[in-house]
DNA sequence: GTCTATAGCCAGATAGAC
DNA sequence: GTCTATCTGGCTATAGAC
């Protein structure tokens, strides 16, 4: 049974803490929304989770156990710096645009409150940059890629990957772009972003 | 006389409630503690601005126009492509260390309610990219730069610029970073930014 | 396990004295 | 203009019947 989690109600209270946390953070959700969302009464959020901030604490590590995997696609396979670039930002972008609201929701609380990520680091599976620097300094080594510090490098992927997510309303309101033309752009960054990568580090 | 905010409630309300509106948000934000830090009784925040939301919008708005002008110097003056980039990254960094929790403000408010944009817009000196597109064009068309979309260029260099002041508590985990780290870090990224973005766009 | 009813608290907003 | 006191409503959380 692939759905399990919908057919018992501590996984529809997740699912539908979930959609209420994501897009009203924290301080914004109400129980009884959530409540309704799934269907049962407020007493029952109480009975499977004891708290709103444990059950909030519950959808964030959810969330960010998805989002974590998708890092290491750049950070811990094996293939060249070009094609971990090209692939990260298709893979990441395609990802995404089924999850927007997931990358806003992360930055917000963890900026509401950093003693959180704390809690993150100490689980197993928290990304890590060595071999990626490994990666970085190996191909600078062989006149392959231009001297670049490699932790400015990750950020600049990632911020060039993600801030069209957590920017959406300011990227739509500048360059004047509906809902739908702001798809259209999304889906071009998937290639747009690793060649301007790439181009940015490349020997010349 | 300068400081003639600080000198009426009126003006000490609202450095209080930036305070507070900025690093809470809305819906995290207290009437109370507002009023505590403005010296004053919860009264008179009712008083002067009518409720927490037309407080908030004052806040906002305050923010926003804060902002704007800064990305004039990308956006509006007649220097070169190059020279915008390198004006616009130094002085953007610059301007954001010394108000951190702003793009973080706007990001997150924006995203909260994305109608709220629309009442900006209709502002005079809402920022418009028609100069910028032309520019790009220009250069394209003199073979300066590669040919590349002008609308993602312009978001390239904005996420490049803003994502480390949205993303600080990820990156100092990330990258293992303490306070002070993380501070040269951005620092260092005033003239590495724009090294990276003119690379990327540079003609061959 | 699930429900209804309610306790207990705290927030935004207002009345009215000075 | 500024204050204290209070209203009113909404929220989290729990008690207790089924």
């Amino acid at each position: 049974m692939k759905k399990s989690k919908d057919e018992n109600t501590e996984g529809q209270i997740l699912d539908a803490a979930k959609d209420v946390f994501q897009s009203k953070g924290m301080d914004g959700a109400r129980m009884q929304e959530i409540a309704d969302k799934a269907g049962i009464n407020k007493a029952m959020l109480h009975y499977y989770y004891r708290s709103k901030q444990l059950l909030f604490e519950a959808v964030f590590k959810n969330a960010f156990s998805l989002l974590a995997p998708q890092l290491n696609t750049i950070l811990n396979d094996d293939s060249s710096l070009e094609d971990k670039i090209k692939n990260f930002t298709m893979d990441y972008t395609t990802f995404m645009m089924k999850h927007p609201y997931l990358p806003n929701f992360i930055i917000q609380e963890l900026n509401r409150n950093e003693d959180f990520i704390l809690k993150l680091k100490e689980n197993t599976g928290f990304p890590n940059l060595k071999k990626f620097k490994e990666k970085v300094a190996d191909e600078i080594n062989q006149g392959l890629i231009q001297p670049i510090d490699a932790d400015q490098l990750f950020v600049n992927i990632i911020a060039l990957n993600i801030f069209p997510f957590l920017g959406k309303p300011l990227i739509k309101a500048f360059t004047d772009k509906d809902e739908k033309a702001y798809k259209t752009f999304v889906e071009e960054r998937k290639t747009e972003v690793s060649n301007f990568i790439i181009n940015a580090i490349k020997k010349q």
